[in-house]
DNA sequence: TATTAATTTAACAGCGTTGTTAAACATACC
DNA sequence: GGTATGTTTAACAACGCTGTTAAATTAATA
């Protein structure tokens, strides 16, 4: 078997598997995703995943890469944004963050599955993620003190700020499931709440940062 | 052996078994809180449990059960509330519903836990819930657009507010873990974090509601 | 004392899950 | 044709969970 072909043939194996893995782990958490379910979806039988990640445990810190990649990805633009314009950029970072937990729908709710059924799976992940969150945070904080100071926007620890902010979007797509049920599963009236919520998420933080009373 | 007797000592094994139950679903989720677990908890052999409630899902239902009356309970004065004064009621609202959380601190995450992963579970439950959560929206929803209509209220849809409400108290019990960690399980710094929460909450809802540009 | 209820002990069946392996087969390449 | 790689099939071991039961034990009561 010549090397290209042997790799392409591999790659397709190894990737099918993967993407079903993925699916999976998404949509029903690490527990709950099987290797036997796995392998199923993926049109081979369960000892390939065997061949190929050795344990399911390897297979899921790759579908978590791989999220955290296109995560991370997703919300770079905010890292260089003008931080002189206040709101622009939290708007932006708001927007791009929603964004991203829209296209990948279940991911909110995969991470939350993990942090509370198996926390030791994401030690490597949170670390990653808190260094980036945590510049992303330093990198603002000040910017958004001085306009507090200034008396343009309202008084609010930034902390607080960044929780809200993320929490929003978050519980968004935490809630999917019932969000699914409420509207009996139409994709229609489903994309319409989500849009609404983005914008009822943006307008509930601007005014909380610039309303007057 | 006499009835009273009989039925005091019969009752503080069902309870001790019912307290193990509580505490474990509440913390673990219904899957991964096992029967053998909530034996030990309890003190006795996981034979008993088969004795006085047969399956582990009857325990869960009786938990579950509990946990919704003293929800209701939590939130009844809301119904009573005088409905002329807009932002008294959604403050009191939002308060107890907040407090029933913090009282509750694992009650988010368990329904979060058997919505995802045992939906069947919740059917019951969720028929009492959204009745009760309709009529409560429904009584105060014609009030508030009348509030919004005289331009007292800035405009917004009535179920993209509750919805704000309700998931904004929630997220702030779900991501309880993830506020653990961050807070080093100092209790002190997560009780101060969780009462900055609540303001926080309201003075959001607040400006939403009635906050100028 | 005889009876009844509560409880423990110790075992078992049945199921699903993960990880593993041996053997056979298929395919491409050299 | 021989070799290496990918793949399937068909088992198996080990574990943990739920539900169940039979037998023994304890304690209260009538």
């Amino acid at each position: 078997m010549a090397k290209n072909e042997s790799n392409s043939i591999h790659r397709n194996t190894e990737q099918n598997i993967m993407a079903a893995a993925e699916e999976l782990f998404l949509e029903k958490g690490y527990r709950a995703a099987t290797t036997v379910k796995i392998a199923e979806k993926a049109g081979v039988t369960h000892a390939m995943l065997h061949y190929y990640f050795r344990t399911k445990e390897q297979m899921f810190i790759k579908v978590l890469d791989k999220n955290q990649q296109e995560l991370f990805a997703s919300i770079r633009p905010v890292m260089s944004m003008n931080t002189e314009n206040v709101w622009e950029t939290i708007k932006g970072g708001v927007s791009l963050f929603f964004d991203f937990l829209n296209t990948h729908r279940r991911y909110a709710s995969m991470i939350y599955d993990v942090q509370s059924q198996n926390p030791e799976l994401l030690n490597r992940y949170r670390k990653n993620t808190l260094e980036t969150l945590g510049r992303l945070v330093a990198s603002h904080k000040e910017m958004m003190e001085r306009e507090m100071e200034s008396g343009r926007m309202n008084k609010l620890d930034v902390f607080q700020l960044f929780y809200g902010m993320m929490s929003m979007c978050f519980v968004t797509f935490l809630s999917f499931h019932a969000i699914e049920d409420f509207f009996g599963h139409d994709p229609g009236r489903i994309d319409e709440f989500i849009g609404n919520r983005k914008e009822e998420i943006l307008k509930t933080l601007y005014l909380r940062l610039y309303g007057k009373t």
